[in-house]
DNA sequence: TTGTAAGCGTTATCAG
DNA sequence: CTGATAACGCTTACAA
């Protein structure tokens, strides 16, 4: 059978013949509005599997006001929370049969713009991704009344719409924990842009979690500064450059056993200055950095980093967009932190 | 006037009714099928600007069969070659009216399942980002038939749909044009790995273009390695550490006075070691990366790095796919070569 | 529980 | 060139 032509899609005209009952059953019946498992329901599946029968999105669309389509709106394709909240998100939709609508807006212009180009197609909801760390343009309070909106990140200082915001802090406590497990006594911290408020609140959450574990730190050693390799390569000299001749024990105060960093491209940074120096990660050094990049994987040794909780931002995201409600919702989610080699193991015990 | 229920959006019939003419020429002067500019046409505009009005996506591709949707298929939103592609289609497909259909897939397996649950929903086209840097899955060849796909990159061994493949040798010839340009007599190359096919023909271009601009090279500059930060600062560490101390001219066959790198990691990681040294970029060494990533905007100086033509891959793929052409169509597509601040400047002229 | 039929908003056909 | 109308494939109210 060499047919020729192109077939063309089956309709539901098509499945409901082969099964022997109306086009009103056969949607029911894929619907799940029917949930009898009887001869019936078997004979449609049946004939809409041997059909390769898929809905058609349009039709349906045009018909039940419901689009199955959850937009997307984020800065940039090649921001790294964004990437990995689309990787996440997609998977998701494709899953349940929903199709994703993706909007990229470097401004909240832009976002403006996208999300009214969005929106005047039929959205079941919307996921967006302030431009800028601000917040939700106010012209789009309107559109809330019409579908549900949820933001993620951003300033999130006042909101009408849902809002998911990720907590750093809570991850510090994560970080320090999970160092003073391994037995380290003293951390430096590489933090990030001296004037923005959220690093300097991590850095005040670095010195309490340093309290809370009996930890030890020296001001010298944790400063502000780039998200750049080259910075955590400088750093890093500095801290362990004069100390990597001495002996590896019994330093706990000269130098420190382990370096948290704002960024995987500062931790990588330093990675390098401390093997260069001839000292060990993570048996000399351990070290944390930040966004779980792909980097962090192809480090040697890969390196412990904080991941932002996409899975858990996408699950939320769509229940409160299913969930029908209409009150403002605020949910804080922490970051993960991801276990490799740059932490493993004990720390050698320096306590003489 | 505070009307407290949201306002339904405008349908055709309204914009009808209020330009006073009927439903079929308000579809005729909005979709351009009719080009007269009399005062009925404007009329239409007019009333369709007053009311807000869009054309309902579903209605117009359930009745036309014209989706005004393409279909983009990637391995990972986080692959860097991926995300810029998305970054620059998005905006093109919004400015056109057109809307984008997202699709992830890690396997050329999930790949294909992708591809169907987009195709089953009607699309002007695909464009495909192969997964593994492999081909489409042969099991898409009839689908083909149905619409225009256009696979970006991967093997492009044997091919029925457009091809679109990015030259990465011609990049080379353009990189060394450059450095050539600047005064430069001596380069190393870092190239990527070792078991590629498409590293050795680099590696063999390389040179080709050192005879051919009549520079100087020594087999123990040049290796294959990791794309890594690491690898970079080590092979730079090699390169620049014996003859850091030496005086700074009349150099060209001690050290290489440009390093060309498979990839802006490695030029990153040799920067940071270069500068390590005491050696200025781009005065001492001039280094140049690849791919463009956003890290080569945040270094000091800012990375002189090779682009994937994301914006004629765009335009491309879209005038092929609205050509109604049948026929397998190749395009063969140079990197952009980036010119920043690592480049920058004529070199020393170090000839005695 | 099932089938019949209306209708979603648009574009295409066809008659005027 | 314009307007009336059918048709796209589906969901759902209503009738059987």
């Amino acid at each position: 059978m060499t047919s020729t032509q192109p077939t063309p899609p089956a309709s539901i005209t098509n499945v409901a013949a082969l099964a022997n009952v109306s086009i009103a059953t056969v949607s029911r019946v894929l619907s799940g509005k029917r949930d009898k498992d009887d001869d019936i329901a078997r004979r449609v599946r049946a004939a809409a599997a041997e059909l390769n029968y898929c809905v058609n999105h349009a039709a349906s669309t045009l018909r039940s006001d419901v689009t199955n389509t959850i937009g997307l709106v984020i800065p940039s394709a090649t921001n790294r929370l964004s990437a990995q909240l689309l990787g996440e998100l997609e998977p998701t939709l494709c899953a349940y049969g929903r199709r994703l609508a993706l909007g990229i807006g470097h401004t909240a212009q832009e976002q403006a713009t996208r999300i009214e180009a969005l929106a005047a197609q039929g959205l079941d909801g919307l996921i967006v991704v302030p431009a800028n760390a601000s917040d939700l343009p106010a012209s789009l309070e309107r559109l809330t009344e019409r579908i549900p909106i949820v933001q993620v990140g951003g300033q999130q200082s006042s909101y009408r719409s849902f809002m998911i915001a990720i907590d750093d802090t809570a991850a510090m406590e994560t970080t320090m924990r999970h160092l003073a497990d391994a037995g380290v006594h003293s951390v430096a911290y590489l933090a990030g842009d001296r004037i923005s408020f959220d690093s300097a609140e991590l850095f005040a959450m670095f010195h309490t979690q340093i309290r809370a574990f009996d930890m030890f730190t020296k001001s010298s050693w944790n400063q502000f500064g780039e998200r750049t390799v080259q910075r955590g390569f400088h750093c890093a000299m500095q801290l362990f450059g004069i100390t990597a001749d001495l002996p590896k024990r019994g330093l706990a105060h000269m130098r420190p056993q382990a370096l948290v960093c704002c960024d995987d491209s500062v931790a990588i940074g330093a990675m390098t200055a401390i093997e260069s120096l001839g000292l060990t990660i993570p048996d000399d050094v351990r070290v944390v950095g930040d966004g779980d990049s792909l980097m962090a994987l192809s480090t040697t040794p890969t390196l412990t980093s904080l991941r932002p909780p996409v899975h858990r931002i996408v699950t939320e995201s769509l229940r409160l967009i299913d969930s029908g409600t209409i009150d403002p919702v605020r949910i804080v989610l922490p970051k993960q932190l991801v276990i490799r080699d740059s932490t493993a193991g004990d720390a050698v015990h320096d306590q003489a």
